[in-house]
DNA sequence: GAGTGGTCTAGACCACTGC
DNA sequence: CAGTGGTCTAGACCACTCG
């Protein structure tokens, strides 16, 4: 019998990617409520139970949040819960406290190969750079340079960056509109050269964590690439393995 | 009105800790199948959804895996594509192979303070020490010293870990039964010490990834201590963030 | 009390595996 | 073909939030 189905897929998956091109269409805001599940069933046509499953998945990849008697709401960078998913930088002293962001720099630039192919965009093409440090109770302890495709950042100034209260992605997704959902980092160790290690207040050629990042929003389209230099003097970037 | 149930536990969750402990005090072992979903449905007296919402929490946290068809399996370490999700380091160049791992030292001590805090057990109570070295392409890039409680892994030696094939969490699920769940990872970057230096084949003092690393087995039990210093000349540490 | 998500059930049917 | 997990449905009821 030949196989009816060779790509089967169900039918709480296509409600899933339903949702998800409601999202990235921008339908529904970060924070705000989705329709409810009995909604969403009508509106799609399918069971609650259905409707229920696709969000389920949705709530497990951090791109919705339930909150049981309120509704379902899109996930937010805004949420402060939210914050340390992606800085996973942790003090030695359990301290915990949230960070205060100096931008430094503001440039534009073309986009040179490695930009072009981690951002997947063409070579020439304009690009944003940012430098900035990351700051604990005063104390420098990462120092980034995020790269940026200048088209959809356009806009994007020193002072825009330096006058916004919160993470950087909070301003991406309310002044951009655009919501970083998922994040592949490098980490590698290196020796601090002279400016990162005047900015970081630490010896030159000392060690420091070199974290690369590339990050995704909906579609799996890279909007970001950045380098951090994480001094660990008094600091360690925290992971869990499951 | 009061509340019925300020500790609500639903149905599935507590078929789910049943099915736990069943699985902590070795009912089924590593590789091995589990009853099929209506069996465990009988055997608790619940719904075939019931069982089945248990399985599915423990299928997204790696303690089982699901084949259609065939079955639901005790998760091992012994299936190679779970090896890589507690070594989370890759060659730069992207030609993935397995690594060497090359036993160099096992001894005996007692926990210090450290030990004792990490690994839960008592100062002074027995502890096992391994060295070793971990090789891609026959380079060696990770030097890992692991910790290890004596009362857990008697019996263990150079020559068991030079004899066995596989990785060493395997080793310790089949001989010891000891299955590793869970892990913390805390990873900063360090100067290259001198034996570090020669064992990895780079400068004194050269940068190194320090990873320090606390696995739990069922229960959160706490039952490695492991501290490893990765070259990350040719290699980095991968992370997904999400 | 109305509306939301969360649980539980029972039953039908589909997809995949292996004998 | 029988047995397994995977999907889908419909309905009842529970827990939580808010006006």
């Amino acid at each position: 019998m030949a196989q009816e189905s060779p790509t089967f897929s169900p039918l709480y998956r296509q409600i899933k990617s339903l949702i998800l091109q409601a999202l990235a269409s921008g339908e529904w805001r970060p924070g705000e409520a989705i329709p409810s599940e009995a909604e969403l069933a009508v509106r799609f046509n399918v069971s609650q139970g259905t409707a229920r499953k696709a969000i389920d998945e949705m709530a497990a990849e951090n791109l919705l949040v339930r909150k049981q008697g309120k509704g379902t709401f899109v996930a937010s960078h805004n949420d402060p819960r939210a914050f340390f998913r992606f800085l996973r930088i942790v003090p030695i002293d359990g301290t915990l406290a949230f960070p205060q962001s100096v931008p430094l720099e503001c440039w534009r630039a073309k986009a040179g190969l490695e930009a072009s192919r981690t951002l997947q965009i063409a070579v020439g093409a304009p690009i944003i750079i940012v430098r900035r440090v990351l700051k604990f109770s005063g104390k420098p302890v990462v120092v980034d340079e995020i790269y940026l495709p200048g088209e959809i950042f356009q806009g994007l100034t020193l002072e825009v960056l330096q006058e916004y209260q919160g993470s950087i992605y909070s301003l991406f997704e309310t002044r951009f509109g655009v919501r970083m959902i998922r994040a592949e980092e490098h980490i590698r160790a290196v020796a601090a050269d002279r400016t990162s290690a005047e900015l970081l207040k630490v010896a030159e050629g000392s060690p420091l964590l070199s974290v690369e990042r590339t990050t995704y929003t909906y579609g799996d389209k890279p909007v970001e690439w950045r380098r951090g230099l994480y001094s660990t003097a008094e600091h360690y970037y925290h992971n869990e393995l499951s």
